[in-house]
DNA sequence: TTGATTTAAGCAACCGGTTGCATAAATGTT
DNA sequence: AACATTTATGCAACCGGTTGCTTAAATCAA
């Protein structure tokens, strides 16, 4: 069909192994041959089948990236298109493609992981989530292929590179903004704990709150999800307490959001009422009204040093095993305001 | 290194054709066969490689994405993701693998594409948009690699699957249904004619107003981008104009919540002073507030029949080039309203 | 000029599967 | 029992590159 290394060996008098090495401007190879070599490949429009090289060299020049593909529960929105933008322009630059698990399950997407490493489709491995009771981790773990978390590792994290945030620091952080301002009844939602973050980040709370003395009801802690109605729901409970907060920390911008409208249809002003703090500070927090305080995870960042890693670990397998913190940073709004008394 | 079809073959005393036949479950071997390579084949953990495979059946069960991959003016934030679920789910159906393109400029989107296409690396192509002087979509036509466009595009458009929303219709839609309120002061924003998308569009909203004999000022027509304060000098411009607008239409939910946002710095209520439509219908749209009245384009059903179609057509790369047409729907919420006499 | 050394190119095995064709074994027919 | 069919397996070429080793040619040293 189309034109091999062959053809153009032929074409060209020589043997198809000068070929090869032409192609990958060997030293091997005489300027002259390289240069009539070329000529011919630019003639006959030869183009190289990559599939025959990744078979021959054992390299696939491929990561794979895993993620949870769901549609509410999974990352918030904001977070996939920018954290593969953060690895897209690494691998661009290292030459490395991308590809993606395509499941929906959990069982799906494990088994999307197994054909990619089994059937050595990728060199390498991001895993966009640290979760718990996760069949990933473990399996890539004990299949040795090259591989990256973006998030804490809940298990042998002195031997996993990761890349994340301080998430228990950003938490503190974000929470002692709001101490700073004279709140004391904050309630932080966004206690998923079976996602490493969602429970980093709830120690980090509780910890900024023990450390100034204060404790907190359980009442406080919210669950939510990524929809509207559960959302406004969750806002409606804490602000239906005996004592309800007056500040909130929200795990996204978009939650943020919800419950800025669901605050704002009670008719409690944000932030002369309530104080809300989110995390993302994605275009959202930027543009809502009032605009948000908000901690930037530096999502891009996050994804380009995930590849970086991932791609350090590849060419040496034995390195040492890093992991990487990307630092946060609040970004100051008008979200937050001082307690009234 | 790791186990191959003849380490199988040679333990199970056959031939490497059989535990090949094995694994595509012919019907030249007999169960008894079967069962016993399986066995043997469980036993010493053997795993296919899928390079192997593609190498010699010429066929890589692999669809390559096309996309704009920029930051801002790229895809409304929310499209990509989505897409990509709906891509994700045809492709886990029929164990199709996905792989993205990297680039950043356009150069290197084409060159990525080039090296997909070229390299063998994929089936198929789906491509995110249709822009004019692309240079991508005709070398795919050339190319004569089975691909479809979300989109519609621009050249030979009777020659190349597409999947698209109707438009003209849609945005005729949302201008008739602002219309209808008595509105007639309506702005056009997001005419960036260099994307199809947003030419088609504009002429949908100037086909409205001229079937009801309006005439539409060019100071009412506006380009933005996916940027803040762009937006919201748009917004400053038509509302400064001496006949201000008394309708809006925007291209997407976030820049609708710009435009809110930037509405409301100014004390224009919404609806009340000034009436919104927005497309996409994402989440936003049902949280901002007041919540928008959006079209639903139905990202997920565009990513879902774009895969459909190219599954279809690399099974059978001379079947009848259809294109679908995905209906949009306005959902109505409350940022319109009648027009104030 | 001759032998040693460097440089350039070719040979052939290999990566790990797939598949058309040949052949052996099993079954059926008369 | 002898031959025609059917069914199951093996042989070997092939997909399109890569690479260690060998060999031929060119350059150098004496």
């Amino acid at each position: 069909m189309s034109v091999t290394i062959k053809d153009v060996a032929a074409r060209a008098n020589v043997a198809p192994s000068t070929v090869s090495r032409v192609i990958s401007d060997s030293p091997l190879i005489s300027e002259k041959t390289k240069r009539k070599v070329h000529k011919i490949m630019d003639e006959m429009g030869y183009q190289l089948n990559y599939n025959a090289r990744i078979l021959a060299q054992k390299s696939t020049k491929t990561i794979g990236i895993v993620m949870k593909n769901s549609t509410k529960e999974s990352m918030h929105n904001t977070f996939f298109p920018e954290v593969i933008r953060g690895i897209s322009a690494l691998c661009s630059k290292y030459d490395f493609s991308i590809s993606l698990t395509t499941g929906e399950s959990e069982e799906e997407i494990f088994n999307d992981t197994v054909k990619m490493v089994g059937g050595k489709r990728v060199d390498g491995i991001i895993v966009l989530y640290s979760k718990k009771d996760d069949k990933v981790v473990p399996y890539l773990l004990e299949s040795g292929i090259p591989f990256v978390v973006i998030g804490k590792p809940l298990i042998e994290s002195g031997n996993i590179m990761f890349v994340d945030n301080d998430n228990v620091q950003a938490a503190k952080e974000a929470t002692n903004y709001l101490l700073n301002f004279g709140h004391e009844k904050i309630a932080y939602i966004g206690a998923d704990t079976e996602f490493e973050v969602g429970e980093a980040r709830l120690n980090g709370f509780l910890q900024a709150m023990r450390d100034k003395g204060l404790d907190v009801s359980n009442a406080y802690i919210k669950d939510t999800q990524m929809d509207p109605n559960h959302g406004k729901q969750v806002v409606a409970e804490l602000m239906d307490l005996a004592e309800p907060p007056t500040a909130l920390i929200i795990p996204n911008d978009l939650n943020a959001l919800i419950a800025l409208t669901s605050l704002g249809e009670r008719n409690l002003k944000v932030p002369d009422d309530v104080s809300i703090i989110s995390f993302n500070n994605s275009m959202i927090s930027e543009v809502s009204n009032p605009p948000l305080t908000s901690v930037d995870i530096q999502i891009f960042q996050l994804g380009h040093e995930a590849a970086n890693c991932l791609i350090e670990l590849i060419n040496d397998p034995d390195m040492f095993k890093k992991s990487v913190i990307i630092p946060t940073v609040i970004h100051e709004r008008s979200s937050c305001t001082t307690l009234k008394v």
